[in-house]
RNA sequence: GGCCCGGUAGUUCAGUUGGUUAGAACGCUAGCCUGUCACGCUAGAGGUCAGGGGUCCGAGCCCCCUCCGGGUCGCCA
């Protein structure tokens, strides 16, 4: 049976504590991380979400409090009143390892079964375990590190915006479903039978809305939703720190959130990071990292090697370039010890999941070079290339050959990664930013066998190909942007179409009839008949930025209740069955 | 939807060519111990080898199916 707290009040958090405190009585509360038991002589380590701290009971202690000491087991929950004193013997791995608390009241508030798993800092223990007593798992260090500094992080975005006029409003989440880009997640309306609302994937129409409104800076710490599959950067629903400017072009929102990453970063790492970012255009990105996203950490760019290849004899070559498609590659310096052909056929594996049909290479080291197409150019030829990469002895030249170029950029960009980590040559302690500008605005589905917008249907084109927008969208280019950090898209924006003409022309080009168009964003055309502000904006994905800058390697250590690759949620079964009278009342029959 | 990796005491793992009673460490329980701090010492308990089916004289190990977890391609305006 657990003791009240009755009359106990906290004075300090243990962490806090240090032989500045000697002599000073306290109160002091928190979990049972450990009971030591030496016979005479019993030490517990308290711990609470600062730290830990020893509690001491020895021959001086009275003899209740002693015995309810000695039963004391893991994670007992215990508020602890007593003195201060100097240890015998310092323990110099945790912060208050000088001093102890001579126990004078101790009262067990909760007591604990044996957990699943210990609660200790970097746990060995399987991930589904942990999720499915979350609770526990956050309970360790590491984890309240996390959620500690992800709350530092939110309330310095807050402070930050805030400071540059910003101001925060909320955006319903109950909103119509906009088939355009990630598939929604539905709410039966109860109401309306057969009707349904949409959880919104980013608060976008409503942001630009309320810069007609006049609110003309908006920011929204705000969870947004989407029923797309799950990866380690990837949850359903995930958090954005969403802003939006009127009168303002890419140029001020850069500005604005460069200022926030300088001090976000200073903030909560302590990392000065340089600013103005360098703003890479996405057909640059391509040709030198094959990645709208580029890990700029570490060099081997991509080259192009078309010309050279274009009749150099090899048919996967020549055919490649004779139908339109390119030929590059990519130098990995001195890789020849660890780039065996064992591991360039697995790298050959590898490309293929990119639509790549193979990899084509060559090991140089003198007498010992080898390779997998040389035999079949002439000498010349491969020197040229060898040359044009600038590769020496020691060097493993990779290429990948295909008639359509997207892919040569995709396996590539992809293998040049692949390759970077397998070398060990990525160094973890820099954070890259960078811009990258000037996307694409619309992009050739197959499937659908239309142009869809890169971005979103929203976002303004290049002034210089305005008249493109019909004739050629395959070469528009969009005020779009997207801040990278070390490979990862932390966020992206774009200057919004604030002229209802233009945006109907982009609604035509996205192949929306008229009917259509006014079917779904009716409400925001008709508002822009009223006096829009030129404005722009941008989100950034806040669990990302938690994962890049605490040096996780998946947001789910920076969630606090994340969920799993099919998207449930182990801890308390999410998804779920629900009763007949609740279907009944949704007008809902399950099929199957 | 595809591909790859994994599932053995509470936990992390080992487990030989398919061969007796499936092991270790940590944790847990009990006893001893007055300066530990990953306390120490002694003893003990603890297993549906993910589930189902198959091959075999015999399966943790081989085969098939299913479930669960991770990574990834597709997907993610």
């Amino acid at each position: 049976m657990s003791e009240s707290l009755r009359g106990f009040s906290r004075t300090n958090y243990c962490g806090e504590l240090s032989a500045k405190n000697i002599g000073e009585e306290v109160s002091v509360c928190g979990w049972a991380q450990r009971q030591r038991d030496l016979g005479g002589l019993i030490f517990i380590d308290l711990r609470d979400r600062t730290g830990i701290l020893q509690l001491a009971f020895d021959d001086n202690t009275d003899k209740n409090i002693f015995d309810k000491a000695f039963s004391v087991r893991a994670e007992y929950v215990l508020a602890a009143k007593g003195v201060i004193r100097r240890r015998a013997s310092v323990n110099g791995k945790i912060a208050t390892g000088e001093i102890e608390v001579a126990v004078t009241e101790l009262r067990i508030v909760g007591e604990a079964e044996t957990p699943p798993f210990e609660i200790v800092e970097n746990s060995p223990v399987k991930e589904d375990l942990r999720l499915k007593y979350r609770y526990l798992d956050l309970r360790r260090p590491d984890m309240q590190k996390n959620i500690l500094a992800r709350h530092r992080i939110v309330k310095c975005a807050r402070d930050y915006f805030d400071n540059h006029g910003f101001v925060e409003i909320e955006t319903p989440m109950l909103i119509k479903s906009t088939p355009e880009g990630a598939r929604d997640y539905l709410v039966p309306s109860r109401i309306h039978a057969g009707k349904f609302y949409a959880l919104p994937q980013s608060p976008q129409l409503y942001k630009q809305l309320l810069m007609l409104s006049g609110f003309d800076r908006y920011i929204q710490i705000v969870r947004c939703f989407r029923d797309e599959d799950l990866r380690a950067d990837r949850q359903p629903e995930f958090t954005q720190i969403d802003l939006e400017m009127s009168f303002a072009d890419e140029d001020s929102v850069m500005q604005v959130n460069e200022g926030f990453v300088k001090k976000v970063f200073k903030d909560v790492l302590g990392l000065d990071v340089k600013t103005p970012f360098m703003r890479l255009p996405y057909a640059k990105a391509m040709e030198l990292y094959g990645s709208d996203k580029p890990d700029t950490r570490f060099e081997m760019t991509l080259c192009d090697l078309t010309d050279l290849a274009a009749d150099c004899g090899f048919k996967v070559f020549t055919g490649a370039v004779a139908a339109g498609g390119s030929v590059r590659a990519i130098c990995a310096k001195n890789a020849f010890e660890k780039l065996t052909r064992k591991e360039l056929d697995k790298l050959a594996a590898f490309v293929k999941d990119y639509g790549a049909k193979g990899l084509a290479w060559t090991r140089l080291n003198g007498e010992n070079t080898s390779s997998s197409f040389a035999k079949f150019v002439p000498e010349e030829k491969a020197a040229a290339m060898y040359q044009k990469l600038g590769a020496v002895d020691g060097d493993v030249v990779m290429i990948i050959a295909d008639e359509d170029s997207q892919v040569v950029f995709d396996a590539l960009g992809a293998l040049r990664l692949e390759a970077a980590q397998r070398l060990a040559i990525i160094p973890e302690d820099k954070f890259n930013f960078l811009w990258v500008t000037e996307f694409p605005l619309f992009e050739y589905s197959k499937e659908e066998g239309r142009y869809m917008a890169k971005h979103h249907p929203f976002t303004m084109p290049a002034e210089e190909d305005l008249d493109k927008v019909e004739s050629d969208p395959g070469a528009c280019r969009a005020k779009a942007y997207d801040m990278v950090l070390n490979g990862v898209e932390l966020g992206g924006g774009s200057v919004r179409i604030n002229d209802p003409k233009l945006q109907n022309r982009m609604f035509a080009a996205l192949g929306f009839t008229p009917e259509k168009a006014q079917e779904q964003f009716g409400f925001l055309m008709n508002a822009y008949k009223y006096g829009a502000p030129p404005h722009a904006g941008m989100a950034y994905g806040l669990d990302r930025l938690c994962m890049l800058m605490l040096g996780c390697e998946s947001i789910r250590d920076v969630i606090a209740f994340p969920k799993v690759q099919n998207a449930s949620e182990l801890m308390s079964s999410s998804p779920n069955t629900v009763d007949e009278k609740q279907l009944n009342e949704l007008h809902i029959t399950i099929s199957d």
